[in-house]
DNA sequence: CGTCCACGTCTAC
DNA sequence: TAGACCTGGACGG
């Protein structure tokens, strides 16, 4: 799950598991990684992490530093990646890089990623057109971006621009939807519109109470959090939840974190396609920006035992929010021949569970003919898929 | 079985 | 602004 809670998270992992563990040998590499080769050898060598946004670096230190130079690598994870530590004898599928501990018998710390869009490259560097962490560099992440207002970056839907990792480098498609959905805002409100106005009220808490002591300062913005802090509290709140949200018995852990969401694949929220085919969940009004053509669509509220509520596996913030309620059914009336309820849907059965997501319907437009159009074979090409769920241009 | 969808970049018409 | 890059799970017939 990697948005940069997730790479924290990873980091996290890596020098909680791996910190007293010592490594030898070479770094093995399947034959399909999308990766170089590493140069480093050694015969006892420790592994540390530490993670910026969406990337996180390893450090290969030889126990004895004048036997080899230390290896650095930056890692970003793309849709699939993730660390895991396992027996060497049974390794997982898709370990594309591997560090044999010196145990016996032996262990692997494993970059593991089924669908390859991760990737690796030597050296310290982390890539140059990133921005500061949400995370780890709030006060520069904030002033990147309130500095940079007029750059066209900001021309654009404040749910495209958070994906714009030159300012947002850590936010992804399910923070994006969260973070606005704390707010209300729009998601094709112009992002410049959006920030000018945070930018303004910041000006006048500065004028109001020029003297304001730090502590009250924070405490009204615990309080009022604008859309730049929530871009750094909401992943925090996931890091926070580690526990009931990652743990080693991860049978329930993808439940924890469904349960968790607010808005992304939440029945009841609506979606559409941005302007790069990316999907974007949210509640209420698209906004001005939104793209012609598409009819939000909707996840029926079905009437379901809800997520088996852990009780105890939320932050305190969110652990008063009511169980997930579909807000009052809204426009866009399902199809009517809708299969209503039905199943009790439990939400995950112990072992899988997974994104329980409808189909989506292609939206009957109130338009005429609208069938023919429709129907029109649209190629079944892999891609062909981004405009799914249009209606005629008007 | 087949289709659709996925937590992300990249580069090429 | 489309594709391209990939695998695998959910769901439908």
């Amino acid at each position: 799950m990697p948005e940069c809670p997730e790479v924290h998270l990873a980091g996290r992992f890596i020098n909680r598991a791996c910190g007293g563990l010592v490594f030898a040998g070479g770094v093995e590499r399947s034959a399909v990684g999308r990766g170089p080769e590493v140069p480093f050898r050694s015969e006892a060598y420790r592994i540390s992490a530490i993670a910026r946004g969406k990337e996180l670096r390893l450090t290969l230190s030889a126990l004895d530093p004048a036997a080899a130079p230390p290896q650095d690598l930056v890692f970003r994870f793309g849709m699939s990646g993730s660390f895991r530590l396992c027996p060497a004898a049974e390794l997982p599928r898709h370990a594309h890089l591997r560090f044999r501990t010196r145990e016996s018998p032996p262990r692997a710390l494993c970059f593991v990623d089924p669908r390859r869009f991760g990737s690796w490259r030597l050296g310290d560097a982390w890539q140059q057109e990133r921005g500061p962490c949400v995370v780890s560099e709030y006060q520069a992440f904030r002033e990147n971006v309130l500095k940079n207002l007029d750059d066209k970056a900001f021309d654009k839907p404040i749910c495209e621009a958070l994906l714009n990792q030159k300012y947002f480098n850590g936010i992804g498609n399910y923070l994006r939807a969260e973070i606005l959905y704390r707010l209300k805002i729009p998601p094709f409100e112009k992002a410049r519109t959006v920030l000018e106005a945070v930018k303004d009220q910041v000006q006048k808490r500065r004028k109001k109470d020029p003297s304001l002591r730090l502590s009250k300062k924070v405490k009204l913005m615990q309080k009022n959090p604008d859309l730049l802090e929530l871009c750094h509290a909401v992943p925090m709140e996931v890091i926070m939840a580690e526990k009931h949200l990652f743990d080693p018995e991860h049978a329930d852990n993808y439940a924890n974190f469904k349960n968790w969401l607010q808005c992304y694949l939440v029945p009841g929220m609506s979606s559409l396609r941005d302007h790069n085919g990316r999907t974007i969940w949210f509640q209420g009004e698209p906004g001005p920006m939104a793209p012609t053509g598409q009819v939000p669509q909707k996840t029926p509220c079905k009437k379901r035992a809800q997520l088996k509520a852990d009780p105890k596996a939320l932050t305190p913030k969110v652990a008063s929010r009511a169980s997930k309620r579909c807000p009052r059914a809204a426009a866009t009336p399902p199809k009517s021949d809708e299969k209503e309820e039905g199943e009790e849907e439990e939400a995950s059965g112990p072992g899988k569970g997974h994104a329980r997501r409808r189909r989506r319907v292609t939206p009957a437009p109130a338009l005429p003919e609208p069938e023919v159009l429709l129907n029109t074979k649209r190629s079944r090409q892999r891609s062909a898929r981004k405009g799914r769920g249009t209606v005629p241009a008007l």
